[in-house]
DNA sequence: CGCTCACTTGACGTTGCTCAAACCGAGTGG
DNA sequence: CCACTCGGTTTGAGCAACGTCAAGTGAGCG
């Protein structure tokens, strides 16, 4: 709807350089691109495009996200600064992606980028390394949908932002969510009626405290944890060996 | 329990065996480890073990599970023969593994593997494309997951199962679920009361038959794909232009 | 024959979705 | 400066899908 607001593309020579050394890590090879701008709202690319870039997020948010036969939406994940999107698709993009605020990213070629890895010993490894945590996430997440309440999972998600933002070096508490509470809801199987509710009564109780519009303090990060449902850093008390007996669903 | 009813897999000999030279495909590595047994119910390995083995079912089905702090348990996925287990992984398993039935698998060492594809032009595609295709499924399990109802859940997963069963030359409309409905909630984030209420329902309905006691027959497969909620054949009328306006999520 | 275990079926309760209205900050224009 | 709109958000009331609890069925097996 939005994508044909200001494509500058900079018309980028693609992969031009990689004069000088090999490149022995995946943010290398993009270090020499051109950064592109992308409006918040605006398409990177499509569901079921041919997939002939990747791209390296620089600064800025992103969605990630299908639309599925009765226009449902799942978003599948946010991309932040850093991450790189691509790696996991062979011919076709698995999803569609769209800035959520103004950002800024760099392109590869798909075809460079896989004689690239192919012909350097450091990058495969790499590569590898990122489908892992990919799909490490991926089963995460197949477990807060499968079986989590809404609170559990809407604290399951702060928590991961809370240590995406203190890995980032925020140093006070507080996380910052750009994105709309349709995105949350659409990324955690909810409502955003009941993600509403859910933070409120979060804050009601304590645990979180609003900052600004677009942000919240984590006041008890460890009441945070306990409602999360996660064995996160709970004690390894041995349920491992308590074997499956049934428990309460929510 | 029942899984020792007919087996009759032909012993495929998946691709004809490529003696002496360079394997050049992963069921390859394989071929030639010995054969090892597992009885219904026991355990392959365990989510957080050192993930040093990677595994090829022979014959047989196994589910990957993850427990969760409170004890619940969800399944990420079945594995059938061909399958190959342990590709996703770093150095500690995501999951645990466990026969559904009497099962045969062979093992390969990871280190070994691991300098093979070093080794092979040929085998660091088709791990690619392995991952690709894992976290493709991982994907749709998401959606699934996230956004469908009950009904939705046992139809797209009965539509799963049969494409499998047909794919595997069984020509008939039958599946096989050698798991138990315990099994099955566990992997579609519902209850075992659920899914019975749902199948019943289904079988009310025409759409499916039982055939014996661990069997089912697809009456109508397309009254299955309609109620899967998926667009998975239905016609591609342009939904995709239509934006994201909200519908009703059941 | 009677046990057990998986499954089915029914009655009931709760979570979270639906629908609807009010709220609020940011623009915009007078 | 205020009035107005407009998205995103919050809040409330009602309802339905699905989970919970409990009882009943039927196949397999000692």
């Amino acid at each position: 709807m939005l994508q044909r607001a200001n494509f500058h593309y900079d018309k980028q020579i693609n992969n031009a350089v990689l004069l000088g050394s090999e490149p022995n890590c995946i943010q290398e090879l993009f270090r020499r691109q051109p950064v592109e701008r992308l409006v918040a709202g605006q398409s990177l690319f499509f569901e079921g495009d041919a997939a002939k870039h990747l791209f390296e997020v620089v600064e800025g948010i992103l969605r990630i996200f299908k639309i599925i036969s009765n226009g449902r939406r799942v978003i599948t994940g946010f991309l932040h600064a850093g991450d790189i999107v691509g790696v996991s698709l062979k011919d076709h993009y698995l999803y569609s992606a769209e800035a959520i605020t103004d950002t800024k990213v760099r392109r590869f070629s798909r075809k460079a980028f896989d004689s690239e890895v192919a012909s350097s010993p450091e990058l495969g490894p790499e590569v590898f390394a990122r489908l892992c945590d990919e799909m490490a996430a991926a089963q995460d997440q197949m477990v807060l949908l499968s079986c989590k309440s809404a609170e559990e999972r809407i604290c399951t998600f702060l928590l991961r932002e809370l240590l995406r933002a203190v890995s980032e070096g925020q140093a006070d508490f507080v996380i910052e969510l750009p994105m709309t509470r349709l995105d949350i809801a659409d990324y955690l199987g909810l409502t955003i009626e009941t993600v509403s509710r859910s933070i409120t009564k979060l804050t009601s109780k304590g645990v979180l405290a609003p900052v600004g519009r677009h942000s919240l303090r984590v006041v008890k990060r460890s009441a945070l944890v306990q409602l999360s449902g996660s064995d996160d850093e709970s004690a390894g008390d041995g349920w491992k060996l308590a074997g499956c007996e049934r428990r309460p669903r929510h």
